[in-house]
DNA sequence: CTGAAAGCGCTAACAC
DNA sequence: GTGTTAGCGCTTTCAG
């Protein structure tokens, strides 16, 4: 493996010349230059990143964070993250966190110790006093998931608008018995989400019934499911759902297949997220769409900018209500 | 930030010292020991890893290149090489070549620069001299599609058997038109699970109708959708279908329900991979499941051996026939 | 058991 | 325009 000293021998010019041709400075005349060109060719030689790095204190790797790659959710985030961070020179070191706290302390200390120029953190469930102490010395952005406090840079939608929204599609199509199928309120999204929900009824004179309203641990189909399940248990079942996630809504569609009901004539239901699959399940879900690329295109260019040591505003984008045929 | 030196300087020490600390070796008395770990917590130091890549020449990051990552039979796969790297205190570099041969280029220069150890290479769609090249000097598996000429190792299963025995199951269920939505041939697996698909008509004494043989490109959903669209063109409609991807027999069994036909009643079908989503679909999708756990996890376990320099066989997983309701 | 010192491969002052 | 040289932060002989 040729390293810059072997090449420079070759081509008979300094070490410092030749990183000026591979950094592309112009202060090379052109016939150096392809002297050391060729020596480059000639020695089949590709610089060493590890060097480089050292010797620039960065790594030019960004680390995203995400509870779990199966989530079909953060895969279109993820695409858009990839092709900024690409366009800028960086490249992505993606690493599932399963929420569990100890995975997250592995990866938290590949930015302390320098594997990792910044952090993208879109696990909800993560240590907030952790990712504070993180936040004191390296650049991080949250997506998706913040913390209202506004210590952290984040990208996000407006979560309690867009389920307001969902709920009001819900009650103008004349439903009656709105059900929720929510995450556990220790996240943001899921209080933010009831809230918009409560709204809802509130500004159509409706009370909201508690026995509608589950708040479920995991994020898989099979919870959707399960949460489906109690719902139907009910002496007085609901006529429409209100998923806060895409996946929950596909797992209470089976569950409503299952029961024999039919969607939505008997119940509605709708999801959130838009991803790629609700338009394939039978039949097609009605749901928020996030602007998931864009997010995670911004979450790039935030991150970015803060390892450049920019300042940087956090956002809130554009969702839209998706209507199809389950409602 | 603090480094080695301003470790060793507090705590009255050399580097060296401090460095056999941080790497546990055995020959420092405890008293050293602990003045020196008195000086990491002082300082809140934490060791670059940088430095030490360089130094080792090595960068302990592996690299994962998949098509997309919203497929989700990578998914799986991923858990397992990222549990395992872990384990041998490797992370991993997910990217997406999104069968694009520049981003192969560029991701390939990743360890041509020494920013990764090895890969694992899911792309079935690379320039196979850029690969036998690039073998050639840097560690690299292929997991799931692979060469035949055995150049590379690689982990994968036997695909023909598979896809022989899904044939198989069709014909026993007594249908008679059993069509095939399959990707392009320029794949292997593509390829073998045809040879499969015509070994269990040739061994029932039947012939192919090429008519009910599709081709199709791309992987996603909407694919598989309109391969069952062309299928059900036909004078005579396919009574079943074997879809090479769980994807594409999502999209198929979407197409049915459309054109108002019953699963399995009318056409039976049955995938391929085993996707989480196969089970929530209604009706639930018969399908081979492939160890995808496993295969990432042997596929890890391979790839760090070879960058030890160790000598490593290529290996054929077992799969197995799920019969659900869509058969 | 500990320290001194060389050096991994590169970039960027600084000098000419 | 080009070369000399001093590190970036670490690990590892080699001495003692």
């Amino acid at each position: 493996m040729a390293t810059i000293l072997e090449v420079a021998k070759k081509a008979g010019v300094s070490v410092a010349t030749v990183s000026r041709v591979l950094n592309n400075r112009h202060q090379v005349r052109e016939v150096t230059r392809s002297k050391v060109e060729q020596a480059i060719i000639a020695l089949n030689y590709e610089p060493s990143v590890l060097g480089r790095n050292l010797r620039n204190s960065e790594s030019r790797l960004l680390l995203v964070l995400i509870p779990s790659i199966a989530n079909p959710f953060y895969t279109e985030i993820i695409n858009g993250i990839e092709d900024t961070a690409i366009k800028e020179g960086y490249n992505i070191m993606l690493c599932e966190t399963d929420s569990n706290p100890q995975r997250e302390a592995i990866y938290f200390n590949l930015v302390r110790n320098r594997m990792a120029d910044g952090i993208i953190l879109m696990d909800p469930t993560i240590n907030r006093n952790n990712v504070l102490q993180l936040a004191d010395q390296h650049p991080i952005v949250q997506c998706s998931e913040f913390d209202k406090d506004g210590l952290i840079s984040y990208v996000s939608i407006n979560n309690e608008l867009a389920a307001y929204q969902a709920v009001k599609h819900l009650i103008k199509i004349g439903r009656q018995r709105i059900a929720l199928i929510n995450s556990e309120e220790k996240f943001l999204y899921a209080r933010e989400r009831r809230a918009g929900y409560e709204r809802a009824f509130r500004e159509y004179g409706r009370s909201v019934n508690p026995s509608y309203m589950y708040n479920i641990k995991g994020l898989s189909f099979e919870n959707g499911q399960q949460a489906m399940r109690m719902l139907l248990e009910q002496q007085e079942k609901p006529d429409a759902v209100f998923a806060v996630s895409d996946v929950f809504a596909i797992g209470a569609l089976k569950e409503i297949h299952e029961a024999g009901l039919s969607v939505p004539d008997e119940i509605a239901i709708i999801g959130f997220d838009k991803i790629s699959f609700s338009n394939m399940t039978y039949p097609t879900l009605t749901t928020i769409a996030q602007p998931m690329y864009r997010m995670g295109s911004i979450s790039a260019e935030m991150i970015i900018a803060k390892i450049r040591g920019e300042k940087v505003e956090s956002r809130l984008l554009e969702h839209e209500l998706i209507i199809r045929e389950s409602t």
